[in-house]
DNA sequence: TCAAAAGTGTTAACCATACACCCATGC
DNA sequence: GCATGGGTGTATGGTTAACACTTTTGA
């Protein structure tokens, strides 16, 4: 930390992160118990202090890895929480981030200062601590807006899926039923899309076409500047 | 301020303003010339040091205020920006607000800490202090984004205009000439444009009539969800 | 009477939507 | 052989995009 006397108001600074994860059914969202006060024993968000050292990135990586093991993941700033009053500790200033993970990299294990972590259905949340639920709501709403216009759901699936699953995965999202053969059409002829060797085995059904996002044909496509309407 | 010995690491936040203008021809900023260190001398984007004890959007209200004599424009947030390293005097954090002003409300003249407020063409902007260049980046490609689904357009115009004016508006800021026709029967198709019952007068032209944005008419059309694809 | 911008419709291409049946597989 | 989900095409209506001339006004 800096402890030069400095000659301007300070603040507490904390970074907040909205975790959303994939199980094949439904959204969900980490967790974690507060282990200290205030708030203690509540379900918060995954979070903490930034640091004098570390922008604000690094910080919200740095409590997601110590909090629930989380590493590597899609993270994007969502909105900076700055009411006073909205923590009992006095005046701190909170920068949200919402974050993207698959379901392969799920450890999500407790941490230094929070005594548990876990996945809860978004549908089916606990009451949370300080305004945390606002929060969440404001990254649902930003996910269901972003997924129509950039590939944003690729990161809530494993790296290979078959078309079934995304059309399942967009349905979680946007809350409402797509139309299968106009989904498949749209995203195949979208052309980021790469179709794998690989097939579905031991379905009680004829076994479905695996494929993986095309990342690089995407970039390609966005740079020329392509309006990419998903859905 | 607050003296009470807080528990956690604390930081400088400032706030920052991209407020735009349009006036008639060309896209506009207000900068204020720095008249302390650091950056001395420099242009900046107006803005300053969050106190204890007004949130975010309370402190960039106050700091237009008082270095730009702005006050009543619209506001929302735009980036929170927090680098390590991004201000020489320290570890501060920046949550960036971008503002749209209509030509009346112009007062734009100096304050306090700033000796100088004044309107840049954003296409002959100085060198800026801080990353304030990126901050108008940022804030400029979201204005871009934004005005092809939302009328914020509105907010840079008169209250009283001509659909030419409001397709140079959208010419000015996307950067690119649109048609005539289609332009003229999107907006009045929308339903969100009152006609008024005056025409320009002393034009060596066909008068042009005068319409003003029908807030009410809109806020109904938004709330039963319609997708507004403006351009 | 000229210059300058306002105002006005139609057509063709494209895109979004709605919709139903056969196929492959495991049990 | 049946239950389960995978995979496929077409027709229709709506939306977008391209395009040129007449009108009004002041100088």
């Amino acid at each position: 930390m800096n402890n030069t006397k400095q000659h301007f108001p300070q603040h507490g600074v904390t970074v907040d992160a909205v975790v959303l994860g994939y199980n094949g059914e439904a959204l969900q969202i980490v967790l974690v118990k507060r282990a200290i006060e205030p708030y203690k024993g509540a379900w918060a968000l995954p979070g903490g202090f930034v640091l004098a050292n570390e922008s604000l990135e690094d910080a919200v990586k740095r409590e997601l890895q110590e909090e629930a093991g989380l590493a590597e993941l899609y993270l994007e700033q969502l909105y900076t929480f700055g009411d006073v009053g909205r923590d009992p500790r006095g005046r701190i200033i909170s920068c949200a981030y919402y974050g993207l993970v698959r379901p392969g990299s799920h450890p999500v294990m407790s941490g230094s200062d929070a005594s548990q972590a876990r996945w809860f259905d978004v549908s089916a949340l606990p009451t949370l601590a300080f305004d945390h639920a606002r929060v969440v709501r404001v990254a649902l709403e930003r996910l269901r807006a972003k997924i129509s216009y950039a590939p944003v759901g690729f990161e809530l699936l494993p790296e290979r899926f078959t078309l079934s699953h995304l059309q399942r995965l967009y349905e979680a999202i946007l809350d409402r039923p797509l139309d299968k053969r106009n989904f498949r059409k749209r995203f195949l002829g979208l052309g980021i899309l790469k179709e794998l060797d690989e097939r579905e085995t031991g379905v009680a059904h004829r076994a479905a076409q695996f494929y993986q996002f095309d990342v690089k044909r995407y970039r390609q496509l966005a740079a020329t500047g392509f309006g990419m309407k998903l859905v």
